[in-house]
DNA sequence: GGGGGTAAGTTTTTT
DNA sequence: ACTTACCCCC
């Protein structure tokens, strides 16, 4: 045995003893398509990266025939952190990160195979609301949809991989939105129009690239001879169909997630593909992960029996080897500044427990529930933190300085230009855009030429055309400098001599104030990136909350957006009806989904759970009696205190009133 | 072109 | 109640 050898198989016995031994399992198995059903807590990204890595170390894949997808750009970062740890530098050359990036990044080379130019620029939700609400416009006579809708009904098309021509042969796939799918093929053209990708593009079209060229897609099956996916039960109809092209067999695909972790419907997520592996991948393999490591036995006694009430289900039961917990609490108020008040106390007994305030979340069904908690907050001097309120990148002044940066960078980018066009006052209105937008169209080019040639054919110019003009000699003036400023000192220049910086200082409103302080963080945090066109290549695909301190602070968070994060102790405060399962739900038939939410939350909790609901509680514009949410009665009760006086009868026969009410027509 | 008034909606959110 | 978006009029 050579000296190398041996090294490899010491560590890797070593990376592989800390597993379980399912956990092993998962990381190990080969040659069948795997399905690792991971619980809450259970080391889920654990067994993935180790995986990587004994298939890197063990030589059975070099790095470049590795794809690793997983959702967000953050899980992404961390697995490569972690397979960094254990595989060394050759982690970096895998490809891991994102479907989207991952589609990006073939498509960027193969882009020219389906009708685009390689240097396509990617729309984000902003971008493509604003393209739709201005096809809308110029395709007024019919009935007018709320672009909002219309977006939401695209982007669910593109879901599930309907392009316009799909559904010109299957007419029943859009019946009730004949507005949006003729809206659809005018956006669609657009698009081709801006040589421009949205979200959902990068993924449909790169399904296209492998339906339509063989040679690429055969190169890619052959170059990746492992795939694996994270969050599997989130994919939607493209991802499956990116990945059922890319292994057809599946035996080389290994797949995670959790089936009782699906909350993304609504955003073309499809549970199926999680519950249907077995049939879509012959002689697949299960893994199941069900030792967890987070939580005490009374929370996943809790949360089991409140999961165990769906009946689609792959099924698993979390089980843990610590003893001991707090059993969960329940406890009813009266009004729901009541239960605010008594969340913001018992943080405070928390507190002398020995919890920091950064181990302590509140988690709301929907982001209207944190004010009464701000409130409570405020008046005891309590730190804390709305997580995923409002992202930094999707500040207006933030978008209008991107729309700076990327015009300059890129003069034929049809949206920024239009963006900033009258962005500070330049007396070119939506009268004047109109104008270009026609010539534009008529001559198949950018915004841009459009203008350039709106000014040579006027032989006498009138003020707007005199300021198009500066407009345009602006951008050429700046475009010329990217390659000799840092992109820190171009978008300071640009605020500057556009204008765009007094245009704020002359507001002198309070808010202006804090959009100028956002601009100012914007041109430090390009500083990390001195080149302008890597920049913009890297933020089209990212969306980073406002960079939030690492302080002390308490969390107020939304179920959804707590997926994936832990905390010692976890309100789930509001378990109404009406609140909680979410009425818009039920009205979808979602129940189910919304059960799936509560057990995420439950499974958040370390080693506190605290449930509270409130009896009266001021929505909209009245306060309203609302019924303890029906999950309570579905909850182990063994397991559970009750807080407060609080009777089970309350929990029985309100629940069972809000459910015979809900389905009874007199009431 | 811009400002003011009215109407409508108000779950969850990543890329 | 409150915000926000859109439309119309100045």
């Amino acid at each position: 045995m050579t000296l190398a050898a041996e090294s490899l198989s010491f560590h890797e016995g070593d990376f592989l003893s800390s597993l379980n031994s399912e956990q092993q399992r998962a990381v190990i198995m080969q040659g069948t398509p795997l399905l690792v059903l991971a619980g809450a807590g259970t080391g889920k990204t654990r067994v993935l990266t180790t995986r990587i890595a004994y298939l890197l170390n063990k030589a059975y894949a070099g790095p470049q025939e590795i794809l690793a997808a997983t959702f967000s750009n953050k899980a992404a970062a961390e697995m490569r952190r972690r397979t960094r740890d254990l595989a060394g530098e050759q982690a970096e050359f895998v490809w891991l990160g994102t479907f989207h990036s991952l589609g990006s990044r073939i498509l960027r080379r193969h882009a020219s195979l389906i009708g685009y130019s390689p240097d396509f620029t990617i729309l984000n939700a902003d971008d493509q609301l604003r393209l739709i609400k201005q096809i809308a416009k110029e395709n007024k006579g019919r009935r007018i949809v709320p672009s909002t809708l219309a977006a939401n009904v695209i982007n669910r098309w593109k879901d599930r991989g309907l392009t316009p021509v799909d559904l010109e042969f299957a007419p029943y796939l859009y019946e009730g939105y004949q507005d949006v799918f003729s809206l659809y093929k005018a956006y669609d053209a657009a698009l081709h129009r801006f040589n421009a990708m949205d979200f959902g593009d990068l993924l449909l079209q790169t399904v296209r690239l492998f339906e339509t060229t063989a040679s690429v897609l055969e190169r890619f099956r052959k170059q990746f001879r492992h795939i694996l996916v994270d969050e599997y039960q989130d994919t939607n109809a493209v991802q499956y169909q990116w990945l059922k092209l890319l292994a057809p067999t599946g035996e080389n695909l290994c797949c995670v997630g959790d089936d009782d972790q699906a909350i993304y419907s609504w955003r073309g997520a499809e549970i199926d593909n999680i519950l249907h592996f077995e049939r879509d991948f012959p002689h697949a393999q299960i893994v199941r992960l069900e030792q967890n490591y987070r939580s005490t036995a009374p929370i996943l006694a809790v949360a089991s029996s409140l999961i165990q009430k769906n009946t689609t289900r792959l099924g698993k039961t979390l089980w843990t080897g610590a003893e001991g917990g707090a059993p969960v609490r329940l406890k009813g108020h009266g009004r729901s500044r009541e239960e605010a008040q008594f969340i913001a106390q018992d943080i405070l007994r928390l507190r002398q427990q020995g919890l920091a305030f950064a181990d302590i979340a509140i988690l709301v069904r929907a982001s209207a529930q944190t004010r009464e908690f701000e409130e409570a907050f405020i008046a005891l001097g309590l730190p804390y933190r709305i997580v995923g309120n409002i992202r930094f990148y999707e500040r207006t002044e933030i978008r209008d300085a991107l729309a700076y940066l990327r015009i300059v960078a890129m003069p034929h980018d049809s949206l920024a230009f239009e963006r900033i066009l009258n962005v500070p006052k330049r007396g070119l209105g939506k009268v004047f855009l109109q104008k270009l937008h026609t010539l534009s169209q008529e001559q198949h080019c950018s915004l841009f030429e459009a203008a350039h040639s709106l000014i040579k054919e006027t032989t006498r110019p009138s003020a707007a055309l005199q300021q198009l003009r500066l407009f345009l000699d602006f951008i050429l003036c700046w475009h010329q400098k990217i390659d000799t400023l840092s992109s820190a000192d171009i978008l300071k220049g640009l605020l500057s001599a556009s204008g765009y910086r007094t245009m704020l200082q002359e507001e002198k409103t309070p808010e202006a104030a804090g959009r100028l302080e956002n601009l100012d963080e914007f041109v430090r945090a390009l500083a990390e990136f001195p080149e302008l066109k890597g920049f913009l290549d890297h933020i089209s695909l990212v969306s980073e909350s406002a960079p939030s301190s690492q302080a002390d602070m308490i969390s107020i968070i939304t179920l959804h957006g707590a997926k994936g994060l832990e905390f010692e102790a976890v309100f789930l405060c509001g378990w109404e009806e009406g609140i909680f399962p979410h009425p818009r739900a039920l009205d979808e038939g979602n129940i189910d989904e919304e059960r799936r939410l509560a057990y995420v939350g439950l499974t958040r909790a370390k080693r506190f759970v605290t449930i509270t609901f409130a009896r009266q509680r001021y929505l909209y514009n009245q306060w309203q009696t609302a019924l303890p949410s029906r999950f309570l009665r579905e909850l182990d009760l063994s397991q559970v205190t009750l807080l407060g006086g609080l009777v089970r009868e309350e929990i029985e026969t309100t629940a069972l009133a809000a459910a015979s009410q809900f389905h009874n027509p007199l009431s």
